[in-house]
This record gives structure tokens, C-alpha cells and sequence, in this order.
RNA sequence: GCCCGGGUGGUGGAAUGGUAGACACGGAGGCCUCAAAAGCCUUUGCUCGCAAGGGCGUGCGGGUUCGAGUCCCGCCCCGGGUACCA
């Protein structure tokens, strides 16, 4: 009695098998070559999503494709497990997070395993486990010691009514409290902060040997941001402030400087008004502290608001007074919190200066036809003494030279990086490992005392401040250096410093003593294959590399390990009709309808075959059909098996047509894993499985059936894996995922017939099969001997003949 | 505004400068069936033609080339990132 492709219990009755099984689970000690094939670890929302598909099935292709090739693969999971949203779950419903939490988490990795993704489950990492946090602590201290960590007054979303700090979320369009409706206000508090910026330029730099899609190095370098010029002190006068240091990326239009603008927030803002003008000064920095960040940036356009601080300065190249200006889009935390305006050659100067009737001198001539305003382009330089007929490049050297041999001013580099704010005012994080004392500081918790736990009996209030800060139990201590009172820090860290170390952990996540094994990294490190969503482009992946960077330098990590992930993919997002499928918008289309349904390996296939793994997928009201269609493939490589006798060896397959089609689909399937294109793996497999349909009813050989047909289950594998596994165990009884991948014959498949195009005037006429190292006398001849090449050639013959054998032959008349 | 991507049938998409539309979805017709579902077969870019066969076709306009979806120049549109970073 022949059974039908019953996917829901083969799949089932495997994921049983597997939950035991140490195919996918490697020790520091395997001899094969290593990879480390890693997605980025879930924040666990609960069942996984479409988008979770999407990622752990690339993944999970690497690593079974991998293994089949006789590599050990470390393919671990765990879970970014703090975080805001079960935070605010507890505030909501009183559940305490870690439950939440757990929850999720158990729901996820059901999910996951129900996809039939690979992994060492033992080597499972949980953020908010107390081993984790323990090492998180370990490591915050690590950085403290080797000056890396500092504490800086940062500003804040601090609302009046709550008396609380806000996240960015919590604030409203319009700049109130979501919650109380206040006017929500910056105000400063003391925070911590990574010193990622003395790493800007090996963060730059080392961007160029990662194997890594061009578009997230390039936003990367954006982020980072790195400008060369020169810091300019400007002297002032009618103020008791004496100088102001500017910087600019164009020293060259210094002659150009009308005026010159100092940020709101500049320290020495009131000193440097005149006494006339300092009420109407203060009166304007207070109004700009009034309003967030992004209303300053926002709205304006062209028009630039600013007052005049009745003061000038002196312009070092020629001796001339220009207004001083206090000015909103002067950013106070970028390059010296001051610019000298230069309305001819910066447009946002340019802009000021009309708003403001300053007058403007061009200091580059302007290339013919150019409309008028600033011009920021190349050209000659006028209007600026001895920079004078110089291009732009060669009068920035100059002025610097002049600069500093001067005292004026020196070269620059200035970065747009800050340095990583990890404070944040919640509960459900890693808590800083820090006491506060009096006589002593800012003192580390000592190592023997990790991890620092935050306590369980804590009440959640929708006030929007930390619980912990209100636990007295939790807050106050004596000082461990000196033993007098102290303070324990409240704040917990971003969840990107989870973040910026698991793949480390991951290389040895058993260590009791350490957060890792030196060796167990040195073995593992780096990430040979990385993938996750391209959201995480700049932030997580710019942490991660730091991390790395810093540890290395620390000597936690072997000292060559500089970059964490050699090679990254970002697979592309799941969008339903045009726009971003998330939770908050109630629009998912779980996986679990297909898992019982057309089960898992259906879904991957789907996932494989839709498109590009790099371009985004519209789930449309036709996807469910595509989605059978990958169901239907499957019944019929399933049913084909029943037609196709199970046969020892392979000695009677002739060499004819047949074996070379399916050889070339075969090296198609490989082609396009190594690439990245495993729609176009799914298609081979496809025309591979319709070939053998057409073979087995043309009663071919049994033994090249056979063959085929084992191969067909062998590519199916670490896209399929249930199905593979199913068929083949019963056909062969061997497990297919410890089986090899099949090679193909290079040497038949280079001496095969190929398809030889001949055109007539470049256009296609005909195409035959002939001998791959045919000379182009033997094509010509071979192609004016069809009739229809010949009569359009006419009876002169060609006039000229362009052969790029094997591949074409286009005759000219 | 700037920086990346990308525009190919009704749809998702394929195509190292060399047969455009592979593979699939959907549609049409047929076989099977009492009927339906499932399955199988044929067909499916547009167009002229009874046919054989021809012409046109990869966002628009130029160019390079024997030959361009692919390379170059100039536009238009869509998606993403970033946003007063001096």
C-alpha cells in the first residue's frame, strides 16, 4: 500500500530523534576543520515569526551544508532575554519578568525546534541567567580597569509630573509624558559610558577586510563619521571670555568668514555675551532647552534661528572683526561646539547669513552657470590672500601649515561616533556592578562577589521609574574598600552589552571560573558566518566589534582576534502587503498554521525558494498557494521513491545524456548554496526531480534512477531535513545528515556536448550541440552547413566572423 | 538634501557581455471521476500569420560593442539608511 507524504508526523517523529542527538554537537577537541556558523540570538517574544523563519533556516542550511562537507560546526542558540518589553508586561499584569520571560523563551525555542533548526542546545545562553550576568559584571569591571568605562553627566528624558527618567518610547510626538501628559524636558544625570571612540579609527579601518555586505560598511563608516581639518581659536573681543576654538573640515575658506556661531549648549555661552545682550542670550538657551532634540532639528528648513551675542571675533588670516552668533543648529556635542560661518561655501551658513543680512565672500571661483548660494564643490581659490589660485585640496594643507606655524589653530580629526551611553534607569537588565561611596568613589563590586542580582521583591508601577532605585534592601551597602555607607548603583546596562560578547560565550559556555576559555575562543573565534537582520547594521555589530577589540587588547581574548565575524549576511525582512509585519500591528502570520498543516519543510522551502535570501519577501494573499506548491514538490519527490527500486552499487550507470543533465543540475544545487542564491538550488532541485519523473517514464536504467534519486535526497537535506531523513532511512537505513555531499565529475561535465549559439548580424539563429574544444574553422563550418544559417548568409558567405567558442559563432554579412 | 539598493510576463523571480523570461504561483484547455477534491497532460511575454515563419520586447533617452537586462552618461520612479556632524 503505497503511504502519502504525511509531513506533520515524519517531521515530529524526528525532532524526537534529534532531541537527542549529537550530530550537531561539536567539543573544543574535534579534529575536521571548524566553522562557527551563528545567527544573531532572539529577543524572545514568544512563538517565532516569519522574519525568525527566514533567519534560522539560512542558518540552519549553513550548518547541515557544512557538515555534509566534513566540517565541525559550532551552531549554537540562546536568548537576548533582558529587555524593556517584559518590563512592562510586569507593570501591566504584575507577572514578575523572569516568568514573563521564561515563558517566552520556552515558547520560542519550541517554535525553533518544530522548524528542525540545528543546534548544540547544551551550549544554550540566556542573557538573564545569573552564569551571564555574572560574566556581563565581570567584564563591565574589566572595562572600568582598563579605563574604558567612565561616568558623564548625559542628558535625559526627564518628566516634571513623574519625576522620572523616560525612554525615547515613552515620549510622545509632541514632546509630553505618554503618560502624565507634562512637557518632558532634557535634564542632565550622571551616567556610564563605554569609551568606544578610542577605537574610531580601527573600527574604521578594519571595516575594509571584513567579508560583509558593502551597505553595512558603508553605514558604518557613516556612523563613525570620521572628519580630517583643523581646530581654529578665534580671539574675542568685547568679552572677558578671550577665545573660542572652532573646527572645521575647511580651513581653506577662512578668508570667507563673516561671522562665526557657538552652540547653545557651550559652556562659556554667557561669558561670552556682551552685557547688553546677555539677558535676551539666556532668555533664548532657555527656550532651546525647552525642546527635545529632534523639534531643534526638525521643522525649519532653510530659516536658522540664532541671536546675536554682541560680541566679535577676530579672523587670524586678516585681522577683521565678525559677529559672534549663539545658534540652535551649532550642535553642542559635535567638534568643539562652535563653527565659523562661512555663508559662501556652507549652505547652512549661507542660510544663517540671509536670515540674519550677513554678508557673504566667495572664496572658490564657481563653475559656469552655478545658480548662486553656497558652494561647496572644487575649484580656484580667490578673495583669500596667499591661498590665492590654489585648488581647494592644496590651499586646506596650506592653511593648516599656516595654522599652526602661526599658533592659530592645528590639524584635526574629529569623529561623529559618541562614546556608548550603557545607563538605563529599568529593572529587567544586568545590573552595573558599582557602589557608590563617599570618600571612595565609584568602587567596583569585587569579582568574588558576582553576579549582582537584582532582588525578586520588587513592586512594578506604571511610574515610569526603576524599581530598584526604590528597594532599599538592594540600594544600600557599605562601601567594599572602605566599609562606611554607600550607595548601590541602580541602573542596569543596555542589552547591548548582552549582546556584545555571547558569540564569545558560546565558544565555552561551561566555564565556571571565567567568562570563557582562552583556548575554547582561540578554537572557535572568529564567526565564519554571521547572519541577522540588517537592523542590527550599525549598533549591535559596532558594539560587538568593539568588545572584541577591547578584549583583545585586554588580553581575555587571544591578541589576533580584532574583528568577531568575518562574514556577515543580512537576509532580507518580511513585509505583508508593502509594510513592516510586526507584533504591535496585530498583523503576523505565525508558523505554526503551516507546521500543521504543510509542515516545517514545506515553510523552509518557501523561505529558500522565494526570492534572493538578501531581498525583502511581501507576504501576499498568493504566498499560501506558493507555499503549496513547495508542499506539492515535496509529495512528489516523497511519492517518486514508490517508482524507483532500491539498488545496491552504482557500476551499471551508463554514460549517456541523462547522467550529464542531472550532474549539471546537481552542481547548480551546490553553485548556489556557496552563493547565497538557494532559490535558484531550490530550481535545480526541481528540474532535477522533474527530470527523474521524465526518466523513470522513458524507462531509463535503473541503476542512474537510483543513483539520482539518492543524490536528490542527499542536496535535499539541509533544506529539508525531515523529508531527507524520512526517505532515506527507509530506503538506506543511514542517517542522511552524516552522509557526504555529492561531488560531482568535473572532468565528464568539462568534456560533455555543449550548446554552441550562432547567430547571423548578432541576431540568434540557431543552436547545436557540439564538441567544447571545437575550432572556429569546424563551428563555421558546421553552422553555414544549416540551411538557414546558409540562406541568410547568402552565397558570398560571411563578411566577417566574431567566434567565442564554445559559446557563440555570430557571422556578419 | 546626501549615501546605498532596485525597476524583467498577470505574480515571485532566473540569466560569468553571448538562446531574455529558467523554476514556481496564477490562468486557460484537456484526461481521470456519477460528481468533486487530489493527481496527471497540454498551453501561457506582446504582436502579425491558417501555417511554416516573422516582428517587437528587461522604467525613459543617449552611448560603447559583432552582440547590452548586464558596461558608460543623463533622466524618471520605488525601497532602505541617514539627517543641520561644520
Amino acid at each position: 500500500m503505497k503511504v502519502g507524504y504525511d509531513a506533520p508526523a515524519i517531521e515530529k517523529k524526528w525532532q524526537r530523534l534529534w532531541e537527542d542527538s549529537e550530530t550537531y554537537q561539536v567539543s573544543t577537541d574535534d579534529p575536521r576543520p571548524k566553522a562557527y556558523v551563528l545567527c544573531m540570538y532572539p529577543y524572545p517574544s514568544g512563538p517565532a515569526h516569519q522574519g525568525h523563519v527566514r533567519n534560522y533556516t539560512f542558518g540552519d542550511v549553513n550548518v547541515r551544508f557544512r557538515t555534509m562537507n566534513g566540517m565541525a560546526v559550532l551552531s549554537p542558540l540562546g536568548f537576548d532575554s533582558f529587555g524593556l518589553p517584559a518590563e512592562n508586561a510586569a507593570i501591566k499584569t504584575g507577572v514578575h519578568p523572569r516568568i514573563f520571560t521564561d515563558e517566552r523563551i520556552a515558547e520560542l525555542k519550541g517554535s525553533l525546534k518544530r522548524l528542525g533548526a540545528a543546534y548544540d542546545w547544551r551550549r544554550e545562553i540566556k542573557s538573564h541567567d545569573p552564569s551571564y550576568i555574572r560574566w556581563s559584571q565581570f567584564l563591565f569591571i574589566q572595562l572600568l580597569n582598563a579605563g574604558l568605562a567612565y561616568q558623564s553627566e548625559a542628558p535625559v528624558n526627564w518628566c516634571p509630573g513623574c519625576k522620572t527618567v523616560l525612554a525615547n518610547e515613552q515620549v510622545l510626538a509632541d514632546g509630553t509624558c505618554e503618560r502624565s501628559g507634562d512637557l518632558v524636558i532634557r535634564r542632565n544625570l550622571r551616567q556610564w559610558f563605554l569609551r568606544i571612540t578610542s577605537y574610531a579609527d580601527e573600527l574604521l579601518d578594519d571595516l575594509d577586510q571584513l567579508d560583509w555586505p558593502e551597505r553595512v560598511k558603508t553605514m558604518q563608516r557613516n556612523w563613525i563619521g570620521r572628519s580630517v581639518g583643523a581646530e581654529i581659536d578665534l580671539e574675542v573681543c568685547g568679552s572677558e571670555a578671550g577665545k573660542i576654538t572652532v573646527f572645521t573640515t575647511r580651513p581653506d575658506t577662512i578668508y570667507g568668514m563673516t561671522f562665526a556661531v557657538v552652540a547653545p549648549e557651550h559652556p562659556a555661552i554667557l561669558a561670552l555675551a556682551s552685557p547688553e545682550r546677555i539677558d535676551e542670550v539666556g532668555a533664548y538657551i532657555a527656550e532651546v532647552a525647552t525642546r527635545s532634540e529632534l523639534d531643534r532639528v526638525s521643522g525649519d528648513g532653510g530659516f536658522k534661528k540664532g541671536v546675536a551675542l554682541g560680541t566679535f571675533v577676530v579672523n587670524p588670516a586678516n585681522g577683521q572683526k565678525v559677529p559672534l552668533y549663539v545658534a540652535e543648529y551649532v550642535l553642542g556635542h559635535y567638534g568643539t561646539g562652535a563653527v565659523m560661518g562661512v555663508p559662501g561655501e556652507d549652505e547652512r551658513d549661507f542660510d544663517f547669513a540671509g536670515t540674519h543680512g550677513i554678508g557673504v565672500i566667495e572664496t572658490v571661483s564657481r563653475p559656469e552657470g552655478w545658480p548662486g548660494g553656497a558652494y561647496p564643490g572644487d575649484g580656484v581659490k580667490i578673495n583669500s590672500g596667499f591661498l590665492d589660485g590654489m585648488t581647494v585640496q592644496r590651499a586646506k594643507e596650506a592653511a593648516i601649515t599656516w595654522l599652526e606655524s602661526s599658533g592659530f589653530g592645528r590639524r584635526t580629526v574629529k569623529y561623529r561616533l559618541r562614546d556608548w551611553l550603557v545607563s538605563r534607569q529599568r529593572y529587567w537588565g544586568c545590573p552595573i556592578p558599582i557602589i557608590h561611596c563617599e570618600g571612595c568613589g565609584a568602587v567596583p563590586v569585587p569579582v568574588e562577589e558576582l553576579p549582582v542580582l537584582a532582588p525578586d521583591d520588587v513592586e512594578f508601577l506604571p511610574t515610569g521609574e526603576s524599581p530598584l532605585a526604590k528597594h532599599i534592601g538592594f540600594s544600600e551597602v557599605t562601601c567594599p574598600s572602605c566599609g562606611g555607607k554607600a550607595r548601590r548603583e541602580t541602573d542596569t546596562m543596555d542589552t547591548f552589552v548582552d549582546s556584545s560578547w555571547y558569540f564569545l560565550r558560546f565558544c565555552d559556555p561551561f566555564a565556571e571560573d571565567k567568562p570563557f576559555d582562552m583556548a575554547a575562543v582561540g578554537k572557535w573565534m572568529p564567526v565564519d558566518q554571521y547572519i541577522g537582520g540588517v537592523e542590527h547594521a550599525i549598533l549591535h555589530l559596532m558594539y560587538a566589534r568593539f568588545f572584541t577589540k577591547a578584549l583583545s587588547d585586554m588580553g581575555l581574548v587571544p591578541k589576533s582576534l580584532r574583528e568577531p565575524f568575518s562574514k556577515l549576511f543580512t537576509q532580507g525582512m518580511i513585509r505583508l502587503e508593502g509594510s513592516k509585519m510586526s507584533k504591535s500591528k496585530g498583523n503576523l502570520v505565525t508558523p505554526q498554521r503551516y507546521f500543521d498543516t504543510v509542515g516545517a519543510d514545506a515553510l523552509r522551502l518557501f523561505h529558500f525558494f522565494v526570492g534572493p535570501p538578501s531581498d525583502d519577501v511581501d507576504w501576499t494573499s498568493q504566498t499560501d498557494e506558493m507555499i503549496e506548491g513547495c508542499h506539492r514538490f515535496l509529495s512528489r519527490v516523497f511519492n517518486l521513491g514508490f517508482q524507483i527500486p532500491v539498488l545496491d552499487g552504482a557500476d551499471g550507470i551508463p554514460e549517456n545524456e541523462a547522467v550529464l543533465e542531472l550532474m549539471r543540475l546537481q552542481d547548480r544545487v551546490t553553485n548556489g548554496i556557496e552563493r547565497w542564491a538557494y532559490n535558484t538550488s531550490v530550481a535545480a532541485l526541481m528540474e532535477y526531480t522533474n527530470a527523474l519523473y521524465r526518466l523513470v517514464a522513458a524507462g531509463a536504467d535503473p541503476y542512474l534512477l537510483e543513483h539520482g534519486y539518492r543524490t536528490l535526497l542527499l542536496m535535499l537535506a539541509p533544506f529539508t531535513p525531515h523529508l531527507a531523513a524520512e526517505v532515506y532511512e527507509q530506503r538506506y537505513g543511514r542517517d542522511v545528515h552524516l552522509e557526504r555531499w555529492p561531488q560531482v565529475d568535473r572532468e565528464l561535465l568539462q568534456a560533455a556536448l555543449v550548446s554552441l549559439v550562432v547567430q547571423v548580424n548578432g541576431k540568434m539563429r540557431e543552436v547545436i550541440e557540439v564538441d567544447p574544444k571545437i575550432t572556429e574553422e569546424e563551428a563555421i563550418q558546421t553552422a553555414l552547413a544549416l540551411p538557414k544559417v546558409a540562406s541568410l548568409v547568402g552565397e558570398g558567405g560571411p563578411r566577417r566572423v566574431i567566434a567565442k567558442l564554445p559559446k557563440v559563432v555570430n557571422l556578419l554579412v
